[in-house]
DNA sequence: CCTTGTTGTAATTGACTGATAACAAGCTCG
DNA sequence: CGAGCTTGTTATCAGTCAATTACAACAAGG
């Protein structure tokens, strides 16, 4: 059995972090509990707990890594060619790992707590000045580009876009104008 | 004083209503308590819960208000003139009214939950139809209109935009993008 | 081999939270 | 007035959840 291996913390906090990262894309900071992710990860609640100290900073150190994820997937299609139209075809990519973007929107809403909001502005700061720089482009362009990012993301929060996703008229509409999806 | 005047059901529900789409705004499905409701309405806890069955149906009833303001102000608009552009001057109507946008965005966030889910795939395809319908725009443009409407709504979320900003450099040089706000 | 540091768990706790039940206070209409 | 319906509260529960403590298993180095 696997949960008999002994790993060394940085290890096992990695195994955490991604169960964390899968919860949390799930049901949000609030919604999802340390339980889970501790089961998700094959240990003990309590070791969760330990490894991170509290689940807030587990939660941001989720957001850190999948903001990192998604300036990572945007460093290597500008490395393909660097302009946004590039950039907007690797969106697939974005929507092929949904634990991206829907931790990216959960950051969002639980942007009320004070110590979250700080790591989330700042976060988003950076992925809107990176993609700009990447890519040369205007603030409207780059405006342009991250609203057509967000709008992807609340499908994806609704469901109605990524795998599975549940059939409904106005959402078939909405993905055709983005092209084949 | 106020909290010992007698109300009917149907009063009563409206002002509790009113405080939880101000709760809900603040901190999201999960994260707010029936308990905080209820002081904002200026009554017992027990009774929101009478009133509404379940914190999930008061949540529900929220979104549903929401949206339908949210209708209400584009039908507005589009009486002055049907097109996007109108449309899209009167975005800081929506800015103005905080608790819209925010409410909007938990939504997305408890869309997990399947029966919140089919709630929020049916009003806001309800929302993306009225605009369409009441401009006559193109899908395509229709897009681009709600994109930029969710990009507003995930920085209402960071409080980078709306009453009392937080001031931080990328935001600033986003908002000049959508003119004087 | 045994001591020391590290990885991990079981047990528990204390605070919280949505919901229920029982009851109280008004209003209305015969 | 007083019976019955509506509005509202207090008291309380049963379950949940993050976090702490104490302890166990194991590895490494002297």
């Amino acid at each position: 059995m696997a949960s008999k291996v002994r790993l060394t913390a940085k290890e096992r906090g990695d195994e955490v972090l991604r169960a964390a990262v899968r919860a949390f894309s799930a049901s949000g900071y609030e919604g999802t509990k340390t339980d889970e992710i501790a089961r998700l990860a094959g240990v003990s609640q309590p070791y969760v707990i330990r490894l991170f100290g509290t689940k807030q900073q587990l939660f941001l150190a989720a957001v850190e890594t999948v903001c990192a994820r998604i300036e990572q997937i945007f460093r290597e299609a500008a490395a393909e060619r660097p302009d946004l139209a590039t950039l907007g075809r690797n969106y697939d990519r974005l929507l092929a790992e949904p634990e991206l973007l829907l931790v990216l929107l959960h950051s969002f809403s639980a942007s009320g707590d004070p110590v979250i909001g700080d790591c989330v502005r700042q976060r988003f700061g950076s992925i809107y000045t990176l993609v700009r720089d990447l890519t040369g482009a205007t603030p409207e362009q780059t405006r342009d580009f991250l609203s057509a990012g967000m709008l992807l993301t609340c499908m994806s929060a609704m469901q109605v876009i990524g795998p599975n996703p549940i059939p409904i008229q106005w959402a078939q509409e909405l993905i055709q104008t983005f092209g084949i999806d």
